[in-house]
DNA sequence: AAGTACTGGCTAATTTGATTAGCTTTAGAC
DNA sequence: GTCTAAAGCTAATCAAATTAGCCAGTACTT
């Protein structure tokens, strides 16, 4: 009986496909293997347990992620880079919805984690993005964060099939975005008190 | 040996408080049967299964939220609403990190499931928000998902512990909801062309 | 080409946790 | 006081992950 000649890498491809078709709460040792071909215990030789494959679905899916939003980016700034760089991730995302739940839900183990790696080239290539906006420096880090919470938040809930009515929704998020491109360019030209704290965020 | 009187509702609550302790993740029969000092068969009569009881976790956590933001945001109108009603999510969210990630995995079972009644209260609730901004009809619906992606979102990352540096969250928080306030008020007020479509959603 | 060590895959056994079956006794109605 | 429906219990069942230990295929040496 010839061998299925497989490895961690392997494995973790074929368990991130399956989680993209029947979701990530449905992952099992079971049915990877069966996908593979393979007897259940035999994955043990390539990882450690459903944990760890867990794991490695949620560094492989944040790697394709952060590669998809760079190719989307390369050599683009400001509102152009903003506008690509969004729908790239949307766009993974919804081909990836199984991964990116994965990618979700796992932890860092350590702080040589490279599941660190694979978060930090998504964010970074954010800031890249933010750098285009001639942000006051101490005003960065909110944009970067408010970039992350609406971008995760968007794909987030539209993976959990959060909104009602399926029409409209590009509208939506292209709306968002650029409400967003709209309010970083105020963020600089604009100087404007906040009603809700006396020095608003607002200020250049 | 007395009866511990149990209740669908006291099973359900018993849940709730285990889950925001120890993380959803690691709902168990075995621990909420323990905590309610009971055996773990006898929550079936009270329960069908880990499944259900995950998901009323998800309807009471929802109707707080929405018990919460109702109670923050009475009265109020526009920017004040906005900045109360956020930071009554927000608050709720990180007290009760556990029963918001019960009610993020729940899913409708169907067209009458309570779940939707709740959701649609906080929906609600936001939506009467976004009234004091007199937002053109044709935007409400963009606003409002906007408004649903940025509160979920952030919830989400911060009880994910995915901020790195937890201090200034609170300031990113405020000055995101200050983005959003200055945003939708010209959203009415500035028509503008947009960079990323002819016509763009900041028309009037 | 044969020998050999290593490694991948298998079967069988173990463990953990959810769920079900069936019994016993309580709490409330009459 | 008795009677009935339901609450809680113990014991049994089921499903899925994981572990133990065996055997064969691969690759490397000579």
């Amino acid at each position: 009986m010839p061998r299925a000649g497989l490895t961690a890498a392997a494995v973790t491809e074929a368990a991130a496909a399956l989680v993209d078709e029947v979701g990530f709460d449905q992952l099992g040792m079971g049915l990877v293997a069966e996908r593979l071909g393979v007897k259940t215990p035999s994955l043990y030789k390539h990882v450690t347990g459903q944990t760890d494959l867990a794991h490695r679905i949620a560094i492989l899916a944040m790697n394709q992620c952060a590669d998809a939003i760079r190719d989307a980016t390369q050599g683009r700034a400001g509102t152009e880079a903003l506008a690509r760089g969004a729908q790239a991730m949307r766009t993974f995302v919804k081909a990836h919805p199984g991964r990116y739940a994965a990618a979700n839900a796992a932890r860092p183990t350590g702080p040589d984690d490279p599941l660190i790696d694979a978060l930090n080239r998504v964010v970074d290539s954010w800031a890249a993005m933010l750098h285009g906006y001639r942000i006051d420096p101490d005003q960065q880090i909110h944009a970067l964060r408010m970039l992350r919470t609406v971008l995760h938040g968007f794909a987030s809930l539209e993976v959990a099939g959060g909104f009602q009515f399926a029409t409209d929704i590009d509208d939506s998020f292209t709306w968002m975005i650029d409400f967003i491109d709209h309010g970083l360019q105020e963020t600089t030209a604009t100087p404007t008190t906040s009603a809700l704290s006396p020095a608003g965020p607002h200020r250049a």
